[in-house]
This record gives structure tokens, sequence and C-alpha cells, in this order.
RNA sequence: GUGGGUGUAGUUCAGUGGUUAGAGCGCCAGAUUGUGGCUCUGGAAGUCGUGGGUUCAACUCCCAUCACCCACCCCA
């Protein structure tokens, strides 16, 4: 039996790794401009972090984490997610010390969710994420959300809808769930099994829940937003100017909650809509609480994560992928026995020059070379045969007119560098 | 975790109980003497996902298993 890569996960080839370098590289741009520094932090955890951070009623603790026992008896899991890992970071190496803000990203982690694949979604996948510390108000809320747009602008995305929504804090929500638990109590035995059982551990994911039935006692639940506590409120309020400010056009969703236990305040999604229905590309969120709960002191944040898959699958879907470019410039094609080392010595000169240069490795016909250059692309060919070695000449060919010039082989290299 | 569909050359797919399993594209080679794309000709390439079973005979029918696709759940 073939070996194949495990269930949920791909490779990426070299035809489509130049997708994800553009990708990644107007990421780092973007992130560098709004002063981000990259952290790359492990691909494993003590589990405990993650029960900690992202929560022991969240679907992904229960349920979806690579959680396994090392040779030494600890528990590890895959990171299912990049922003405990940036977390703990920041408290081990007591980042909160340095000049506030601090502000971090991570390019490309990947990330682990024991779940069965579908579209757009694999069991190992990527993020992009940017994480913000030190700053209460609304002004960090808006950066990483401006920034994140901006990237998603610049790959040429479009109608991408942003959708926001604040999940208030350990003041305010404690009211609100209890509102909603008195408004869910006399339906309760209509909703779907799982959120019966959500109403004790967490009653807010009921909010969320796909199934129809839930979905209609929810519509008219009480509204998280009437339930904020000052502090809360105008926090949202001046996000919204900030935003607005900016010409973004957001859509209040009170719907919103997010699938992690460590947001307050903010949360939001970006979300595209593929042929098969909405699907979200990136989520985030503030996360007040989450420093000092992984021993830390009291430091706000705000983030998100995004995957860079699905983005990869939007970019299909909106046919805006970009071709990939020329990866060999110019080819040098020898004749017989005799071309072959003046041939590979060429072809070693013009990569010291710093050209994209390659020659015939399995010792092919002369016809066959040039086809082997044609697919490579090549925009010249240079040709070593028996006339031009005598000659100490060498024939370029340009591949794109079919011209040909012969030069003298010593000014080949330079000739070359100027026909390119 | 639950339900549905699919699995045949590198790839996209055809084949359907009975000889040596086919096609397009791709790959390799040739079309007179040192030259790509177009065309023509030829060639290589499959233990028909894997393991069992039924049968004189299985790519074809049955069972199991693995993977992929889709839906649910949830999410990026």
């Amino acid at each position: 039996m073939e070996i194949q890569s495990p269930k949920g996960t791909r490779d990426m080839l070299p035809k489509e790794s130049h997708l994800w370098q553009w990708i990644e590289q107007i990421m780092r741009e973007e992130a560098a401009l709004a002063g981000y520094r990259e952290i790359r932090t492990p691909v494993f955890e003590y589990t405990e972090l993650f029960e900690r951070g992202v929560g022991d009623t969240t679907d992904i603790v229960q349920k979806e984490m690579y959680t396994f026992l090392d040779k030494g008896e600890r528990s590890i899991t895959l990171k299912p997610e990049g922003t405990a890992g940036a977390v703990r970071a920041l408290v081990e190496h007591k980042l909160y010390a340095e000049p506030l803000p601090v502000k971090m990203y991570y390019l490309n982690n990947p990330i682990f969710r024991y779940e069965n694949p579908q579209h757009g979604r694999l069991r190992e996948h990527h993020q992009f994420g940017m994480e913000c510390f030190g700053v209460k108000g609304p002004t960090a809320d808006a950066e990483v959300i401006l920034t994140v747009l901006k990237i998603l602008g610049r790959l040429g995305m479009k109608d991408l809808a942003v959708k926001i929504n604040s999940i208030g804090c350990p003041v305010c929500r404690p009211n609100y769930q209890k509102a909603l638990k008195e408004y869910l109590f006399d339906n309760l035995p209509n909703l779907c099994p799982q959120c019966q059982e959500r109403f004790n551990r967490n009653p807010l994911r009921i909010l969320d829940c796909k199934e129809k039935k839930c979905q209609l006692i929810t519509r008219d639940a009480p509204n998280i937003l009437q339930f904020l506590c000052e502090d809360c409120d105008s926090h949202f309020e001046r996000l919204k100017v900030l935003l607005n400010e900016r010409g973004l056009k957001v859509s209040i969703d009170p719907q919103i909650v997010r699938g992690l236990d460590y947001y307050t305040k903010t949360v939001f999604e970006i979300v595209m809509n593929s042929p098969r229905g909405e699907l979200a590309l990136c989520g985030g969120g503030r996360y007040d609480g989450l420093v000092k709960k992984i021993g830390g002191p009291e430091l706000p944040g705000v983030g998100f994560g995004i995957g860079t898959e699905r983005i990869l699958l939007e970019l299909q879907n909106q046919g805006i992928a970009p071709e990939e470019q020329r990866v060999t410039d110019v080819f040098i094609a020898s004749l017989g026995e005799e071309g072959r080392l003046p041939a590979f010595d060429l072809c070693m000169d013009l990569r010291n020059a710093g050209l994209r240069a390659d020659w015939d490795h399995l010792d092919r016909s002369l016809k066959a070379q040039f086809r082997y250059a044609d697919k490579l692309g090549v925009k010249l060919i240079g040709i070593m045969g028996g006339d031009e070695l005598q000659k100490g000449a060498l024939r370029i060919k340009n591949m794109l007119d079919g011209q040909e010039k012969e030069v003298s082989l010593k000014d080949a290299v330079q000739e070359i560098k100027t026909l390119l």
C-alpha cells in the first residue's frame, strides 16, 4: 500500500509555492508597516495551556485537539489556534516589560484540529495572525481589523463581509447570560440536545447554533449589545467611529460569539461567500483577561487569525490567483560530448553573475533540449556546438522572436545579461 | 463523531461477469544532415485504492478497510 499524506493534510507542491510566497510577502509588509514583528512559537505546547487559554467548554478543546503523552508522560497538544502560544511566550519571556504596546505577528503557523475534512477545512492548516498587547482602547481593535483588510485588499479580494459584535466583559456578561437564560428557560425542551447542554456551561454559544429550531428561538432573544456596561458600550461605539472614519462598512452581528472562551468586548469575523455558502476567512477579537489567565499581569490584548488555505480558495473563487513567473531565464544547450563541459561551465558562470540559468542534465539531443527549454519558458537559449567551440563563440537565440546572433564566448555572460 | 457519493495509466475519464483493460491531455522518441511552439507517426506507462468472499471466470457482484469529495457539527 502506497503511503499517503495523513487524512486532512495537503502537500504544498513546487508549482503552487509562488502563491504562498506572494501572500506571505504581502502579510509581512503590511504587518511591518503597522509596527508588528514576527514571533515563532513551537508547533506543540503543554495541553494545559489550551485548556486554560482557549477554554475547556469549547469544541476545540473538548473534541478537536491532537493531544498525546510524550515519552516523559507529559501531555502535549499540537497547536489548535495561534493566540495561546503567543501569549505564553509573552508571559514566559516577560515581553510586557518592553515598551507597550507589544505588537507581534505569526506567519503561516501550522494549526491542527481533529475534524472531518471537507470544503475549506483541513486537519492541518496555516494561519497568519496579529496580536497587540497593552492597549485598552479600541484603536488597537481598529488597527488589526484595518490591517487584515488591507492585506486582503492588496491580494485583490473583493466582496468580503466584515461582521463585528461585542460580547461584553466579566462585569456585564453575567447580566446578559442571566437574561438570556431566563428568556431561553421556557423553550429549553425545544432546543437541540447540544444547546441544552450549552445552557449551563456556555449559554452564549446557543446564539450561533446552526439548528433551525434553535435559531427560531434565539431570533428574539435579548440583544447582548443592550446589556453592555458603560465601559464596553463606549469601547464598541468608539470602535465603530474609528472604522467608520476609515470608510469601512461593517455589519453589526449580535449572533457572533466565537468559539473560543477568551474573548471579551470586541469580536469580529471576515466571511467570504464561496459557491457553497458562507465560510469564515478570518476571526478575532479582544481578549483582555487572557494574559492574566496564563500567568502574566493584567494586560489587555486584541488580535485575529486568518487561514491561508481559505485565502487561496477565495483567490481561486474570484479567479485572481497570479500566474507563476518564469523560473529560468536562459538555457545553455550543448551539442555532442565535447560541448557538455563548456556548457556546464558557462551555466555556472551565468549563475555566479546572478542570472537564472540552466542546462541539460540528461544528455539529450539538441532538439529535445530545445523542447525542454521551451517548456521552462526561457527567454534565451545559448547554443554550444562544434562550430561555436572552434570559434570560441556562443550562439544566442531569442525564443520570443526567433532571432539568433553569435557572440564571443568571453563576452557571453555580459551579452546575455543585457539581452534579458 | 453521524449520513451520502467516489476510488481504473502522471492526469481527466470511458469500460461493466468472459480473450492481451482503452481514449484525450501530459511524458519520451522520430519526421534526412545542429533549433522550440503547430502538425503527423511511434513508444513507455495501470498488481483497475487495499484485504477478504461469491463464481468455472471479478475492474465489474458482496463484505470489510483506507483515502478523497459532499452534508451535519464546528471553525480559519
